[in-house]
DNA sequence: CTCCTAAATAGAAATAGTTTCTATTTAATA
DNA sequence: TATTAAATAGAAACTATTTCTATTTAGGAG
């Protein structure tokens, strides 16, 4: 947790009841949508907006605890991100129990042009299966 | 043209009025949203629903006329597919004018598992500038 | 410990993107 | 030309997300 607080605070963000428990329901290691997570959170909050989630859940990102995960069901999942900050990464996502890791093995990193386009950008998403879930 | 014809017919879609217009759009190499499209066929169509702009992009990505295209806006874009049907590729995009390039190259492809996971599935979009663009 | 301020919050309402539904029309075969 | 599956418009519903306003709170300064 001394981590997580640290990095928020790099960032000016407080260290609220809200967001520890968003953390600790990521420490699960799982990745979830902003409505899953209010509807963990209601449990513990009596009072509880759905736009705070969306608001945490963001600047989670943006101070690099959290990660962005797009799936092809055009919802938004978030996922613990273990990685340095600034360090270029991608995730792979277990599609049984969703656990999320750091990936930055890339092979697009070095390439400076592909096919006659100079490269900007690029995002890469990896699904599969983790080990665990695989000795199941 | 024709070509699209042989490719709609294999799917069992008719070869409409409205479809014909919204491939021309995209045989400029443009990608766009479905209510970009809806906004050019109004111009053409005094009656234009834009679910049945839905419908048709998605039964021309069916057939392999179109692909989606995954920018970070979170909206819907659909570009022309130039690659043969069911052959593993990714596309990439230029930033500039909306070109869209098939890249068959992939890095992923081969590779069983990554870092303990076994590779399922993944989604590769690159982001760049086309040569036409960088010769401007 | 108390005050202060920027940041966080709830809740309501608005917005954006997409889908579903129903009735009508049309393309492309027989 | 008749037939029928597919395509369509338009209205309405739906889902995910954002904006807005007023209130509360974390955490540093004194």
């Amino acid at each position: 947790m001394q981590y997580f607080m640290a990095k928020l605070k790099l960032h000016n963000l407080k260290f609220t009841p809200r967001r520890i428990a968003i953390i600790q329901l990521f420490l699960s290691n799982n990745i979830f949508t902003p409505e899953e997570i209010w509807n963990r959170l209601k449990k513990q909050f009596k009072k509880c907006g759905l736009p705070g989630v969306y608001r945490n859940l963001e600047s989670l990102v943006e101070c690099g605890i959290l990660a962005k995960i797009h799936k092809i069901d055009r919802k938004r999942y978030y996922g613990l991100c273990s990685a340095k900050e600034n360090i270029h990464h991608h995730h792979i996502i277990c599609l049984q129990c969703g656990k999320v890791d750091d990936i930055s093995d890339c092979f697009f990193e070095k390439k400076e042009t592909i096919k006659g386009y100079k490269l900007i950008s690029h995002y890469i998403q990896l699904n599969g299966i983790c080990e665990g879930c695989l000795n199941k």
